[in-house]
DNA sequence: GTAATCACG
DNA sequence: ACGTACGTGATTACT
């Protein structure tokens, strides 16, 4: 029989200070140590697969001994509060598990850890002891082992000691751990040890005689020096003491019985419980579990009053469209290719809900067009897909005054993913059946059961209904009405137009340059083998490395997680050393233009030439847009050969491309924001701002300035955005951390409103638990308050920086909503085709090229009214290289 | 699925 | 004492 026993105070310290990531559910409650806990545990069940388990805690207020390597914060103010609140919920969670838990008033977790390897021991078991601390090591026998549990950068890694492994490492048997620290004490748990004998001399000692006993009968023939001779026979009694002090105690006196630690079934529906208050959805969906009574009785909340019809006249869709246009709003879901419609409309205590399919009703496309008109006011869950749907059939993108997606995102915009069934369990705590039951293809196919499909889609329909009422409350009282109303929602319907009208992508053009970048890339290729003297895989890390750090012995400059750095930064500090770097480098740059570029881009040419990407607008933290399948906002220009790329985005004939990009919009709004006089009077001048910047962190006349000079204030000025530290400037502009830190002063010095800024900003943040943006969007900032340096100064940068960000966010996106409105409004054929942060690029007849471009810089400038002019520059081209 | 790398603002 | 710039997405290698 394997029992395996944990520290748990040791292994929850480790999760707490190891999971980084900041966990916390939504009413507050942080859950990373419990998260990281059972990561622990159910790694180490799946390794050890033990009989029996059992975890031990300490009673008492946290010892000293077991903080003190977490940092002085802990040891200064005990368990930490964060810390503090997760225990009670574990100790629930490992109940739930039917786990049993040891505690005992007045003893170490080491005492009983001690006493239950004994008692098993002498009842014929195995015992592994868990735990992170290395005092437990003494405890190593035949029948005991030790697994070592560290965590780094939320890792988890254990080492196995037995009684050879931890001869191999100490040199002497594992009881003697208690010998050697008698001699070398242990600050750390209070053990004063022989005054004067440390690690070193302890070890040397041990060496000749692993006992004190012995050491002490032996002290005339030790291999010595006299000093150390001295010290030992002053610390006769201090050993004596020491010893007994370090030898764990294993007669604790609990009722511990091995049999009693058998491992049983879980509880399910009180783990369920307590792991959905926990918001670990992955986890339940890993073990299996699901909600029994309680919970579905509130999962009938959503589909229990709410009477259904198959809608299948004309008569009947003419009824419901005027009740649908006489209420205040109705919400519903539509079928991919908008194959059906689910309108929810009874409202609260009335809940009806009316199906309207493709397949059922004769004049199908006559309720689409009555459907989605303006006058239905309509309330839905991402309605970005639909319109370009809704596009496809000619229909209207009016009368959508809601959006439970865009609700979600701008209530907590860090959440990654807002899928119905995770804000059902967010927000109502319930669990909703899964959207595939009614979005697969064969859901409604003629001859299916329509029972289950239809009451997963009414259910799903009803929850729109409820987060809605829950969103529309929740944004007036945090005053995100303006992001949503104004720029977020509206922003839908011009971001759908847009995908629907796509990039032209010039395809032979681009299949040529492919041709040219493969025939480099096997020119490159030949080479780095020959100057390597083998053939090896060369964008794998681990190869390279291996050629690069052990064959052809260069310096390594950094490491990563896994081995060798090769990043091109850490190339080009050993460009120098040989002459393979630079053809290294060269190889990567090629390779990576033609699988992510060429190739990638290739795959997704549509057969209209064109390229549609996809907007993501409820993904970023900051409330930019992102791009997917394919990302079009990162496609290169900040070399010769990667700016090619963009003569393949072309205009069709007769059209060109109008190219309109903001000057420095983040620091003329680090300017607004800030109120500095200095920055505001800079852009007043109209001064170019690197430069500016240069001329006061070097002290010489703006005409003075080098281009050195510029570069290092532009690094400057675009680190204080980030809230950079001086040693990340100094890796950035390759100087000392001693010059960068001057520079910085340099900068606080001249710019001391950004100063004051920054300090504002992270303690407002800090007061209110957020920071937002000009127009209101909101980031929380739990970060803040972290117990963890490295959480809580991350939190500070991102303080620092989200206002800045999202404020560029918010104005750009205002200006797609005013350009969109505005080149429709003149009658042009112009329309938008891409965004890329601070930058807008149209699509237009030549003829219009002219009042496009002025049309765009106008609308892009006046759209906010800062302290400083906000200026665009606005160009056209036959390409997006020629535009821009 | 995660890590490393590199493309953009 | 800590680790070291904000926000993204795609590809490749590897566990």
């Amino acid at each position: 029989m394997k029992l395996m026993a944990i520290d748990g105070n040791s292994i929850v310290n480790r999760a707490f200070y190891g999971v980084s990531q900041n966990l916390s559910t939504r009413d507050g409650l942080p859950t990373n140590a419990i998260f990281g806990f059972l990561n622990i545990l159910f790694k180490l069940l799946d390794e050890e697969k033990p009989e029996a388990l059992a975890v031990t805690f300490d009673l008492k207020a946290p010892t000293f001994r077991h903080q003190a390597y977490e940092g002085y914060k802990a040891q200064r103010k005990g368990m930490p509060d964060e810390l503090a609140a997760q225990m009670p919920v574990l100790k629930q969670v490992l109940d739930a598990m039917n786990i049993r838990r040891y505690e005992l008033e007045g003893w170490e977790a080491d005492d009983l850890l001690g006493t239950m390897s004994a008692v098993a021991e002498a009842d014929g078991w195995d015992t592994v002891v868990v735990t992170g601390d290395k005092d437990s090591l003494q405890l190593i026998d035949e029948h005991v082992t030790v697994k070592l549990v560290s965590t780094r950068m939320g890792q988890t890694t254990t080492k196995d000691m037995t009684p050879e492994a931890f001869r191999a490492q100490y040199g002497f048997d594992p009881i003697h751990m208690i010998d050697l620290k008698a001699l070398m004490g242990d600050t750390s748990d209070n053990i004063p040890g022989v005054k004067g004998i440390g690690e070193k001399t302890a070890m040397a000692l041990m060496a000749q005689y692993p006992s004190i006993d012995e050491l002490y009968a032996h002290l005339d023939g030790l291999d010595a020096k006299p000093a150390v001779l001295k010290k030992l026979e002053e610390g006769r009694e201090a050993a004596r003491m020491s010893y007994d002090l370090a030898t764990i105690r294993r007669n604790a006196p609990m009722d511990f019985r091995p049999e009693d630690t058998l491992r049983r079934p879980f509880n399910d529906s009180a783990l369920y419980d307590l792991l959905l208050r926990l918001e670990f959805a992955k986890l339940i969906d890993k073990l299996g579990l699901s909600g029994h009574g309680a919970v579905e009785q509130k999962e009938d909340a959503f589909t229990g009053t709410c009477e259904s019809e198959i809608v299948e006249t004309r008569g009947r869709v003419d009824e419901l469209l005027r009740a649908f246009r006489s209420r205040d709003h109705i919400s519903f879901l539509a079928l991919p290719e908008l194959k059906g419609v689910c309108v929810e409309w009874g409202g609260e205590r009335e809940g009806r809900a009316a199906v309207f399919l493709e397949d059922k009703l004769a004049d199908y496309n006559g309720f689409l067009q009555g459907f989605f008109s303006p006058a239905v006011k309509k309330v839905t869950h991402d309605c970005k897909p639909l319109m370009g749907r809704l596009l496809e059939e000619g229909l209207g993108l009016e009368g959508f005054v809601f959006d439970t997606a865009i609700g979600a995102y701008l209530l907590s915009p860090t959440d990654g993913s807002y899928e119905l069934d995770k804000l059902a369990v967010s927000y109502f705590n319930v669990e909703v059946p899964k959207a595939k039951l009614y979005q697969a293809p064969d859901a409604f196919a003629p001859m299916a059961d329509l029972s289950q499909p239809l009451g997963a889609w009414m259910s799903h329909t009803a929850l729109v209904e409820a987060l809605y009422a829950e969103q529309r409350q929740k944004l007036a009282e945090l005053d995100l009405e303006r992001a949503c109303y104004e720029i977020d929602l509206p922003l839908c319907a011009v971001l759908a137009r847009m995908e629907r009208a796509g990039f032209l992508v010039d395809g032979k053009a681009l299949a040529r340059f492919g041709e040219m970048l493969k025939g480099g890339i096997d020119q490159e290729e030949q080479i780095i083998y020959t100057l390597a003297g083998e053939r090896f895989n060369i964008l794998s890390p681990k190869q390279l490395g291996h050629i690069l750090f052990e064959k052809l012995g260069l310096p390594p400059v950094k490491k990563t997680k896994t081995g060798y750095s090769t990043s091109a930064e850490v190339l080009e500090k050993l460009a120098p050393h040989h002459e393979i770097v630079a053809h290294i480098l060269e190889y990567r740059q090629l390779t990576k233009l033609n699988s992510t570029y060429v190739e990638g881009l290739g795959k997704v040419i549509a057969p209209d030439g064109r390229i549609h990407t996809c907007f993501q607008n409820t993904v970023t933290a900051t409330g930019r847009l992102s791009s997917t399948e394919p990302n079009l906002q990162n496609i290169p220009v900040r070399t010769p050969l990667g700016a090619e790329m963009r003569t393949m985005f072309v205009a069709p004939a007769g059209c060109v491309l109008v190219d309109a990009d903001y000057s420095q919009i983040e620091l003329r709004l680090l300017a607004h924001i800030s109120g500095d006089q200095a920055l505001i009077a800079a852009f007043r001048e109209g001064a170019d701002i690197h430069t500016a910047t240069a001329a006061q962190v070097f002290g010489v006349a703006q005409d003075q300035v080098t281009p050195d000079m510029r570069r290092a204030a532009k690094a400057v000025n675009f680190g204080i955005v980030y809230g950079i530290s001086p040693f990340s400037l100094s890796q950035d502009i390759h100087v000392t951390v001693a010059q960068a830190k001057e520079y910085m002063d340099k900068y606080f010095a001249h710019y001391a409103g950004v100063r004051a800024y920054m300090d504002r900003v992270v303690e407002q943040g800090r007061a209110d638990g957020y920071v937002s943006t000009l127009y209101g969007r909101r980031r929380w900032l739990p970060e803040l308050k972290s117990s963890n340096f490295n959480t809580r100064a991350f939190g500070e940068r991102v303080a620092l920086n989200m206002p800045i960000q999202g404020s560029a966010a918010d104005i750009i996106k205002l200006a797609m909503l005013r350009v969109d409105e505005a080149l429709r409004q003149a009658g042009l054929a112009a329309r938008l085709v891409l965004q890329v942060h601070d930058e807008l690029i149209v699509e237009c007849p030549e003829e219009e090229a002219e009042q496009v471009k002025e049309l765009l810089r106008r609308e892009m400038e006046q759209v906010a009214d800062l302290a400083v002019p906000l200026i665009a520059d606005a160009k056209a081209g036959r390409t997006w290289a020629q535009a821009h």
